[in-house]
DNA sequence: CCAGTTAATGTGACCGTTCACATTGCCGTG
DNA sequence: CACGGCAATGTGAACGGTCACATTAACTGG
C-alpha cells in the first residue's frame, strides 16, 4: 500500500522508492547515474524525487562511503587580500566539482593552535587539504603529524604523495629586481616578509639569484611582517641611511608604508627612491604615485589549487606547470637621478 | 574473547567498548558527558580510546541526531578587507564552539547563483545560516525561499525567527558626516556603495538624517561599485564640478580612488576637499594623505554573529545591542579653506 | 526485611545510504 | 531447446553512532 512519506523526517530513498514503485537500490542507482537503468524507469525516479523535493542526506553516504565531499583549507591570515582571493577562488572551484570546503583560519605562529586546527579539520572527515600561505611552522606541523591526506600546497615538502603547486615566487621576484636594475639602478633593497614564510623566502632567492645575476653583491633584506606599518618602520630606516634608490617590497602593503614613510622624509618617488611591490592589490594602481609591482592570478592559482587536490584525491596525473606572475609597471619607479 | 579492532576502518565505539569491557552505549555516554558514569569507568574508557586514536565519526552521529555542527557563510565580494575579517572571526568564533563553518562565495548579483549556494548549503545540512554583505538580491532570494533556518544577518526580515545583527551604519555615517560639518563643511557630497547593497542604503540615510539635522539640503548621492577604480571616477566629476568642499565615501578603498582623482585634477585634500572613508582598512593609515575615517569592528561582528546565531539555534536568549562604530580622524579632514 | 528508588550499565532498533550478492527475464547460440 | 550471459532490478546487511527501553545492584524508608 503506498502511504504517504513519514512526515516529520525528510523524505529518503525508501519514500521515493515506494511512491515510484522501485527498490530502494534502483533509486540509489539513480542517484549514482547507474548505467544499466533503463530510461523510463529514470525518469519516474527522478519524477518522483521532484515532487517530494527530495534530497539525498549526505551523513548517510559519508557513513557508508567514508567519504565526505569536503575538502579542507587551512588558512593564516585570511584577512589579506592574497590568501581571502585565493581562498575564494578555491571554493568556487570545489563547489563546481561538487565538493565543499571547509576554510580554518589560524594564527600561523602558535603551534598548538595549528594542531588543533587540523585535529578539527581530520574531525570533519576532509578528503584533501589545501595550505594557504604557510609559514614554515605550519608546514611543520603537517610534517610531523605524517598526514595521510593528499594535499597541496605551495612548495614541495618532498614526501610522496605531496602536491605542491608552485606560483613561481622566484621568477616574480626576478622580474621585479631585473626591472629596476633595468632601469639602471644598483643600490637596490628588499623589504622582505617574515622570514619563516615560505613566500618571503622565495621572494627574497629570487632577489638575490637577479642580483648575482646582473653582478652586484648581495644586500641584506629588511624584514617586515607584511603590514603597512612594518614597511613605514622600513622606510624610515632606508630614508635615514640615504644609500640606496630603489626598494623592492614583498608585498604590495609593505610598499605603501614604505612610500608613507619616504613621503614623511621628504624623499620624492619615485625620483629619489623607486618602489616596486608584490601582489597587485586592487588598491595598489591608486597608490601616490601607483605602484609598480608584480601580479599574482589568484583566480588562477585557487583553480589550479582543486585541479592538483582532486587529481590527488583520484589518483589521476596532471601535468602541472607553475604559474609565473606578471610585472606591472607603474609609476612608482624610474632611473635613478644621479646616472 | 578480546579481539584487535578490525583493521581497516578506523575504530569505531564498539572496538572501544570490547576493550573497555564495558557496552557500546556506556562508551556513547562518555563521549556525550553523560552525568551517570562511574568515574573509574569514564578513565578507563578515555584511557582505551586515547590508545586505540579513536575519534568519533561525524557523520553518523550527523545520520541520527540530524544535527550536522555546521554553519553556513554565505558571502558576496569575500576578498574585500571587511567581508574577509569577518568570516575570519566567525569562523574562529564558531569553532570555538565546536561548530564548523562552510563558507560558500558568490556574485552578489546572479540571482541564480545565489539559488545555487543556498542549495549547496542545504545540502550540507547546515544548522543556521550567516549572511554577510548582503544585497538585497541575496535577501530576496532567501525570503523568497521560505527558509526554515535560523540565520543572521544585518538587517531585519521581519519575519519571524530571524535575528539581524545590526552593526549601526546609520550612526557611523552619521559621525563622519558631522565631523565634516564640525569643521565648517557645508557642501558635503556622498560617494555611496551600489544602491542594492543594504549597507549603502544605511549609510545614506545616515549621511542624510545628519545633513538635515544640520539644516542642509539633501545633496544626491554619487554612486561607486566599491573599487578603487569607481572612486576614481567619482573623483573626476567632483573635481570636475569643483562645487564641493568635503566628500563622505562609503568605504575606504572608493575613498582612495577618491583621493588619487583629486590629487591628479590638482586639487590639494584636505586643502581644496577633505575625505572621510568607512570601514578603516589596515591600508587607511598610509594613504596619502591618511585617511580619516570611521573603524568598524569586524572581528567583534564576527563573535556577535555566532552568539547571536547559536542562541538562534539553541532556542536560548540574548540580549543584543547595536555595535556602533568609530570615527577615526586623520590627516584627510580639515577646516574648509574659505570660511 | 522488603517494596520502591535511583545510580550505573546493557540491549536492540534505527537513522539513510551503499555494497555485495541474489533474482528475474530475455537474447543469442550451438 | 537447454543454457550461458547480460541487462535490469531486488534483498538484506552493513556503516557508527544515538535513542528508548530494559536490567542489575545498591540504598532508602516504613
Amino acid at each position: 500500500m503506498t502511504q504517504p512519506p513519514a512526515s516529520g523526517r525528510a523524505p529518503s530513498i525508501r519514500d521515493v522508492a515506494r511512491i515510484a514503485g522501485v527498490s530502494h537500490q534502483t533509486v540509489s542507482r539513480v542517484l549514482n547515474a547507474h548505467p544499466s537503468i533503463r530510461p523510463e524507469t529514470r525518469e519516474r525516479v527522478l519524477a518522483v524525487m521532484g515532487e517530494l523535493n527530495y534530497r539525498p542526506n549526505r551523513a548517510a553516504r559519508a557513513l557508508v562511503t567514508s567519504r565526505s565531499a569536503t575538502l579542507g583549507v587551512l588558512s593564516a591570515s585570511s584577512a589579506q587580500y592574497g590568501p581571502a582571493s585565493s581562498i575564494r577562488a578555491i571554493e568556487r572551484a570545489a563547489r563546481a566539482e561538487g565538493y565543499f570546503v571547509n576554510t580554518v583560519n589560524v594564527d600561523g605562529n602558535d603551534v598548538d593552535e595549528i594542531q588543533a586546527a587540523l585535529t578539527h579539520l581530520l574531525d570533519l572527515g576532509i578528503e584533501g587539504l589545501v595550505v594557504i600561505a604557510p609559514q614554515v611552522r605550519v608546514f611543520d606541523a603537517l610534517v610531523s603529524r605524517g598526514l595521510e591526506l593528499p594535499f597541496v600546497t605551495m612548495q614541495s615538502t618532498g614526501r610522496r604523495g605531496d602536491h605542491a603547486l608552485s606560483v613561481d615566487q622566484i621568477t616574480g621576484a626576478r622580474r621585479a629586481t631585473r626591472h629596476l636594475l633595468e632601469l639602471g639602478h644598483t643600490r637596490i633593497r628588499h623589504l622582505a616578509g617574515p622570514l619563516d614564510w615560505i613566500e618571503a623566502e622565495a621572494r627574497i632567492v629570487g632577489f638575490h639569484a637577479e642580483l648575482e645575476a646582473a653582478g652586484l653583491p648581495p644586500s641584506e633584506p629588511l624584514v617586515g611582517d607584511w603590514t603597512p606599518e612594518s614597511g613605514y618602520l622600513a622606510g624610515q630606516r632606508i630614508a635615514a641611511e640615504g644609500d640606496v634608490t630603489a626598494v623592492f617590497s614583498s608585498n604590495d602593503q609593505m610598499a605603501l608604508g614604505l612610500l608613507h614613510a619616504l613621503r614623511d622624509a621628504g624623499l620624492d618617488v619615485p625620483g629619489d627612491v623607486s618602489v616596486v611591490g608584490f601582489d597587485d592589490i586592487p588598491e595598489a594602481a591608486h597608490f601616490w604615485p601607483p605602484l609598480t609591482t608584480v601580479r599574482q592570478d589568484f583566480d588562477e592559482f585557487g583553480r589550479r589549487c582543486i585541479a592538483l587536490l582532486l587529481a590527488a584525491i583520484r589518483g589521476t596525473p596532471v601535468e602541472e606547470r607553475a604559474l609565473v606572475p606578471d610585472l606591472i609597471v607603474r609609476a612608482s619607479t624610474a632611473a635613478p637621478r644621479a646616472l
